[in-house]
DNA sequence: TCGCTGATCATCT
DNA sequence: GATGATCAGCGAA
C-alpha cells in the first residue's frame, strides 16, 4: 500500500478541530521506536484542546514558545513539561497557522509490555502503567525532546496508526484544569480497564449515558 | 475507595 | 514570583 497516500489521508484527517478527532482517535495506535525495542499502545482516553477560543487551552494567549508546535502542520506531537516531573503528549491538529491538540490521557499496552514494565518500576496492575498523561508519556518514552515530531513521517521513531474502535464512546468533563473545566470534551472507549478514575465534580453517580 | 498533600521546575507575567 | 492539561503515598472511613 502507498504509505504516502495513507499519510495524506490521516494529515486531512488531523487537519479538523481537536473536537472532531478526539473522538475519532480512540483505538488508534501509537507505536515508539527506541533503543530498547518498540512500544505500541491503543488509545483509550483522549481529551480536546482547541486554540485561542479555548481557555483550558496552553495556545489560549496565542502561540509563545512553548507552544509554537500546537501553531504548526497537523500530526505532531505537542510534549511539554508539568508541575516539575511530568511530560504529557498530545497531537497536534487543525490546519497550518490554526492552533488545536488532542491530549492523550490513556491507553492499553499492546506491544513491549516488557520494556514498559523496565520504564515503570514498581507499577503493578498492567491497566496501570499507561492510565493517565504522565504515565502514558512515561510509557512511550516520549520526553521535551520529541516535541514537534512528526507522527506521519516514516522515519520518525513516533508513528500513528489509525485503528478500529471496539467500544462504545463516553465524554465528560475534562481533567485537572480550572477554565472551561464544565465544557465536557474529554473521551474515553466504555470499559476499557486503562481510562482514568478522576472524575471532577465529585458526583457520585456521574453515569453517563451508554 | 476517597480525599489531601508534597514534590519540583519550565514557562510566562 | 506564581502557576500548573500530574502522580504517588498516605490516612481515614
Amino acid at each position: 500500500m502507498g504509505a504516502g497516500g495513507l499519510a495524506l489521508n490521516l494529515r486531512t484527517f488531523l487537519a479538523r478541530p481537536a473536537l472532531q478527532v478526539a473522538p475519532e482517535l480512540l483505538g488508534a495506535t501509537v507505536r515508539v521506536d527506541s533503543a530498547e525495542g518498540a512500544v505500541l499502545i491503543r488509545l483509550t482516553e483522549v481529551e480536546a484542546y482547541e486554540g485561542p477560543a479555548d481557555p483550558a487551552s496552553h495556545a489560549f494567549r496565542g502561540p509563545t514558545r512553548r507552544t509554537a508546535v500546537m501553531f504548526g502542520p497537523p500530526g505532531r506531537l505537542y510534549v511539554y513539561f508539568s508541575y516539575g516531573m511530568h511530560w504529557c503528549v498530545n497531537v497536534v491538529c487543525q490546519p497550518d497557522g490554526t492552533a488545536g491538540a488532542v491530549l492523550l490521557r490513556a491507553a492499553d499496552v499492546v506491544e513491549g509490555i516488557e520494556l514498559v514494565r523496565r520504564r515503570r518500576p514498581g507499577v503493578r496492575a498492567e491497566r496501570d502503567l499507561a492510565r493517565g498523561p504522565a504515565r502514558l508519556a512515561a510509557s512511550l518514552g516520549l520526553t521535551g525532546h520529541d516535541d514537534g515530531t512528526d507522527l506521519l513521517d516514516p522515519s520518525s521513531r513516533a508513528q500513528l496508526v489509525t485503528g478500529r474502535r471496539t467500544a462504545e464512546i463516553c465524554n465528560g468533563p475534562r481533567v485537572g484544569i480550572s477554565a472551561g473545566a464544565e465544557l465536557p470534551w474529554r473521551f474515553w472507549l466504555s470499559g476499557a480497564p486503562s481510562v482514568s478514575r478522576f472524575r471532577p465534580g465529585k458526583t457520585r453517580s456521574g453515569r453517563l449515558t451508554t
